[in-house]
DNA sequence: CTGTTAGCGCGTTCAA
DNA sequence: TTGAACGCGCTAACAG
């Protein structure tokens, strides 16, 4: 039946519609005898009683709701980071909210504020770049707004992150373990702090380890395969000779760069080591298995949804975290092989 | 400020609330003075007003919010469902409401009965299972059920598909035309009704082609990469003798029976093709490039989002609709190879 | 064109 | 232990 209504119950049990609502509230049951609330409770359940959500939040302030803001819902990097904060609001029957900028400042602003228009308990972004600062710290001033996954440097909102620097310092070290001296990055957009963390911490320690970066003039406009192949197959065509390993700086933008290899009539890893991020499950499947930075999507979204959560009922301090990344070593990096080096030139022409 | 009401802006700006009301609501705007709209309208603004969209949801009886129950968030194969619905609702301001069965009828059941609590405008599920039929129709008399993706045969409830029988049939076809002539299936799980008309389709098809099925005993508990490499692994050790190629119900059991394969020393597809389902855009760049019947999952997510948007404002009938397959050929399908055949019997004993 | 009144469904006072 | 009254923020109907 559309619409059975508290007061409906109340009626069907014989009691006023607050003593109905106190029977059925597990809080408050034990202010009502055991047998009114009985009755009330059989009355519901025959009546098929359903609580509006919606009224309740207009009278106790909270929705049980999370705005959780996406980037892209089609990168398969969101997956899991949704996975995570979805399981962790379930443990307070709360659902999240979603709605994807498109990496559009201009969408995103509208995606705020319809949010906040609907009272969320609180909001969870992973699409956050630079310039999204000061609009988030706005939106703070009315609702909780956790950070995830894309970091905010400098600002004070709580985060919860992955740290980048160091996984990126990994994913060198790695390359220089394995003989590299010559190695190149593909970088992802310059306004998204993950890839400019990335970019540093990459050459960090690979200027430590002494090698010799090949520089890419270009950045990636958005962090997806098709720019990937782009700027990889701008690495292969420059001819300033080849790097023996390539690091891009995310899974899809491996898959393109992998493309581009294809293309030109190279192999990975036999001409070239490729090593991605995001450890990506299903590219650990695929040949070649990639070698690739673990990034802990899924802990990730449950660390920002129980900071949602903590936020909204303001149990305790809510701490930033960061967490580690490890290395996934598979088949796509090698020592470089023996015909490599900055002389070989290799039908580059072809990539066209 | 938080909460800033329509009364504290009627004050503001020196008048009724309901008047405050209608100058700020577009649909109303011109039953009231071009003076004191623009009054309202800047009152608005100084004060940082932002409508409750909970109150106003109590009041019209709409929430501007589409529930959406999805089986599996970690299967890349719903993000573009969740996209094409998402930005279906996006058009008339509505929000998904996101949640995730992990094809468990309870908490299939206690998802929809939230949902119904929260009075959302609409529920689009993508997680059907046969089972599930009753409960769904039973939503369906409070609020408007639309079925995607997964079908559910023999209801009466809208649904915007894909077709399944013709889409292995394409498979088989395309198995046929390149000469294989011994081919098995991998089934997917057999309540969710996708996978039995897979299978239909495809046998189907085989016997009027001339092609003999090998028997694989057993089905997938659940269509993912896991436990495709398990059926695979079966497959290859029954020692029956090998068909020349397989057809695992979806891309991810496609991508575990690769690693089945490599597992036993064999290659695709010079020893087996493997012939998947879904088009998983991922899958379309790695190693074998995968073939696959193409699922348009962001069309399907599409037509969910409008046919739940139709039924909502009651906008005319809503007729189900099936979109048509296509077939992706890539490279891990050939002919059958001249060593193949029923007699070779190759290491798979190694594949323990 | 604007103000008045009423109520959406619920939970929380305060009394009895 | 229960009932009465009120109000969360908003909009729809009816007056004026």
């Amino acid at each position: 039946m559309p619409g059975v209504t508290l007061h409906d119950v109340a009626a069907a049990a014989g009691v006023h519609p607050s003593t109905a609502s106190r029977a059925l509230d597990p809080a408050k049951e034990d202010l009502v005898s055991e047998a009114t609330r009985r009755r009330v409770v059989a009355a519901a359940a025959r009546l098929g009683y359903r609580p509006h959500l919606g009224a309740r939040g207009l009278k106790r302030g909270r929705t049980a709701t999370v705005g959780v803001v996406a980037a892209d819902l089609g990168n398969p990097f969101v997956t899991p980071l949704l996975h995570g904060i979805a399981a962790a609001l379930e443990e307070v029957r709360s659902l999240p909210l979603i709605a994807e900028t498109q990496d559009d400042h201009d969408r995103f602003e509208r995606i705020l504020d319809h949010m906040l228009s609907r009272r969320v308990d609180a909001i969870v972004t992973t699409a956050a770049r630079t310039a999204d600062r000061e609009m988030l710290e706005d939106a703070a001033r009315h609702t909780p707004v956790v950070v995830a996954a894309r970091a905010l440097p400098g600002s004070s909102l709580p985060q919860a992150l992955h740290d980048d620097v160091s996984g990126a310092e990994l994913a060198a070290a790695h390359l220089a373990a394995l003989g590299h001296v010559r190695v190149a990055q593909l970088r992802g957009p310059l306004d998204v702090a993950n890839f400019t963390q990335r970019a540093a911490g990459f050459s960090a320690r690979c200027s430590r380890e002494g090698i010799v970066e090949v520089p890419v003039a270009e950045t990636a406009e958005r962090p997806v395969a098709e720019e990937g192949q782009r700027l990889m197959h701008r690495l292969l065509t420059t001819g300033d000779g080849l790097p023996t390993a390539v690091f891009p700086h995310n899974d899809l933008m491996a898959l393109g760069a992998l493309a581009a290899l294809e293309e030109a009539g190279l192999r990975c890893p036999a001409d070239v080591s490729i090593i991605g991020y995001n450890d990506t499950e299903i590219l650990a499947r695929t040949a070649p298995p990639l070698t690739s930075v673990s990034y802990p999507s899924r802990e990730v979204g449950e660390a920002a949804g129980r900071m949602a959560i903590a936020l909204t009922d303001g149990s305790g301090p809510v701490e930033s975290v960061s967490l580690p990344p490890t290395l996934v070593v598979r088949a796509s990096t090698t020592p470089p092989g023996p015909g490599q080096g900055p002389a070989r030139e290799r039908a580059p022409a072809a990539a066209d």
